[in-house]
DNA sequence: GAATATACCTAGCAAGCGCTTGGTTTGTAA
DNA sequence: TTACAAACCAAGCGCTTGCTAGGTATATTC
């Protein structure tokens, strides 16, 4: 005879990407950047990673939890790596290039599928699911505009934190629909083409 | 006895948005944008031109072909619009502030709602359809390099014209996530933040 | 006034969907 | 050895989906 148990949901802290869960989350990331979150069918989750595809449902509660959860350890992982590179920087301008660097990481590196889910599949969140990662973003979001309102006032740029932060992240997540980091483009260059369009001179 | 006649599909140009075909397109761009192309069903659709589901197939062979059609005339339009305002433009500068702000009209303009599927649903096509309609955004391409190409070469940037343009594109396409044309700021004020990031100055 | 085309309706099929249920296997530790 | 939880399987339910079939109403054209 067994006895339910239900399926977890939020975990206190990230998944570890060897576990069951963070196998299927990083599966997760790849199948929803591919083929979007709703043409992905927890039947072609399962057997990515190799289960039957009732078998999800041990570990999350509903298919939308899977899609919450790839995108709140997307943005945990990124704001937590950015936080700790900014404290080795004091000079505004170096930091909003470490920012610039951090972002096009967080887009084009590992974490790149489940940055570009959060972009393309904030739909697909029930509105309660929406409020609870927006949350997560405005955590990150905090951090950007503290960094250009004292670059504004240090006079390093022109225009409005706000708006220049909304080109910037047109800009930046855009690049992973052509950027390819196997090229000759090093992210480094790119960064580079960033600030100098900023007119933000090297450090 | 009724005989069948194959639904019409590609139209050599326009559609009248006073047809059925045109009012169908119309709310379809709407849903599409607003739910997302798989979240909206052909019940959906049907009902918000107040119509039976199954009427919508005397109209189109299939559901791809809608979101197919809402893309190629968004496309077709806007390709259109920004050929006939290059013509009374001689300025190399000007040119490319005319197509900043032709962009900014598509996306936030009335055929906003049809730019943003054709960014967001494209990996709904088959790839077939992706052909097709890559073909057409070729033109529309091909139109904005040769613009930044001839200000490069007349000395007015200095970045790459593929690059600045890739980073154009998502600067100018993010604008449809918080740019609000019934507030404060124009399209003409969008226009002027992103011109003297471009550090072009005015003709 | 017969023929034809357009625009729609009613009813429903076949397939695929998320998810549930009840149970088995495997690993760990008392 | 027994106890127990985590990880998974096999089967399938109930519902929604895109789409089809066969028909009707209305307007236009010859």
């Amino acid at each position: 005879m067994s006895q339910e148990m239900a399926a977890p949901s939020d975990p206190p802290s990230f998944t570890d990407p060897e576990s069951p869960r963070g196998r299927l989350l990083r599966q997760a990331a790849h199948l929803f950047r591919d083929k979007g979150y709703e043409r992905t069918t927890v039947r072609d989750l399962a057997s990515a990673v190799g289960i039957q595809s009732g078998s999800i449902f041990h570990h999350f509660r509903t298919k939308e939890e899977i899609l919450k959860a790839v995108m709140r350890e997307a943005i945990l992982v990124n704001t937590g790596r950015m936080r700790s590179r900014l404290e080795a920087v004091a000079d505004t301008g170096e930091a909003v290039r470490t920012l610039v660097q951090c972002e096009l990481e967080s887009i084009n590196g590992e974490t790149g599928e489940a940055m570009a889910v959060l972009v393309y599949e904030w739909r697909s969140l029930s509105e309660a699911s929406q409020a609870e990662i927006l949350e997560l973003r405005e955590v990150y979001e905090g951090i950007w505009l503290d960094t250009l309102t004292r670059a504004k006032s240090d006079g390093l740029i022109e225009a409005e934190p706000f708006i220049l932060r909304r080109f910037l992240t047109g800009a930046l997540s855009w690049t992973i629909t052509w950027y390819r980091p196997e090229g000759d483009m090093t992210i480094e260059n790119l960064a580079d083409h960033v600030m100098s369009m900023l007119k933000i001179p090297p450090a």
